[in-house]
DNA sequence: TTTCCTGCAAAAGGTTTGCATGAGC
DNA sequence: GCTCATGCAAACCTTTTGCAGGAAA
């Protein structure tokens, strides 16, 4: 519930943070791995999953529950909707505001103590979309 | 799109079709292999797996695309929602009827084009909700 | 008889972990 | 100096795959 040791500052964990926020892209751990790389060679991936797993855990970052055996990570902690491209598999940030009737039928359940919800939109990114476009 | 070629009506097939049909806790693959090998000791995990997938794609059955690393697979093929029980991990069936605010909510995002979404719930399921308050 | 399916085992892909060393505070 | 974090490598877990033999149709 609250935060019990203050967290050490180390290298690693500083420029993970901080790559991981200059992202929009919702990288894979193994991702952001090659990314962190660049700026220190010498890091592990082990590494990498610790720390992951240890700011998700305390709030800095978010860990996303995605369809998929990949897990993978957002700089924003702040509650907004992701779609993934059937096309080209990015995962993208959805700008609509959060649906309320959701939450509405949520309370409509009496056996069940339904708490929150994920939800994953599929579709076309924009990217894709314009290409698409362009070769027809 | 279409079914090409009819599947091969085989005894290991028959039972994990039968087998999955029976139960509503949407078993993974490892757990279903569990139950099949009651029924036939010799079947390996691979032909499950196999099986599992071929019988998806052809619409059979249906996997699920959850949150998490393992799928998970149901002998319901028609549309309904899922909770993931946050005590005790169950995926069972939610009794409520299709958001239609989420399917609206899709055509109001111009850049994109987003085609359909997934969603799961999360709560406490009723076996869990009984049990916490027999302990109160 | 042809083709698809099966069992077995190995490999693959992603993630976690044990251990000795090293760096924060 | 005491802990916690790191790098490395091995282990783990789920899923996929290659192959030779076996069973549907």
């Amino acid at each position: 519930m609250s935060a019990k040791t203050e967290l050490r500052n180390t290298r690693q964990r500083q420029v993970i943070v901080e790559e991981l926020e200059k992202l929009s892209s919702h990288p894979t751990a193994t991702e952001l791995y090659q990314i962190v790389r660049q700026r220190l060679p010498h890091i592990s991936l082990g590494t990498v999953y610790r720390n992951l797993e240890i700011l998700s855990e305390s709030g800095k970052i978010n860990t996303l529950q995605l369809a998929g055996s990949e897990k993978r990570f957002d700089g924003r902690t702040d509650i907004h909707y992701h779609m993934r491209c059937v096309r080209c598999g990015r995962v993208e940030d959805l700008p609509i505001e959060p649906i309320q009737a959701i939450d509405a039928a949520l309370k409509n359940v009496p056996e069940f103590e339904v708490l929150s919800y994920r939800i994953e939109f599929v579709g076309i990114c924009a990217y894709c979309k314009q290409r698409e476009q362009r070769e027809t």
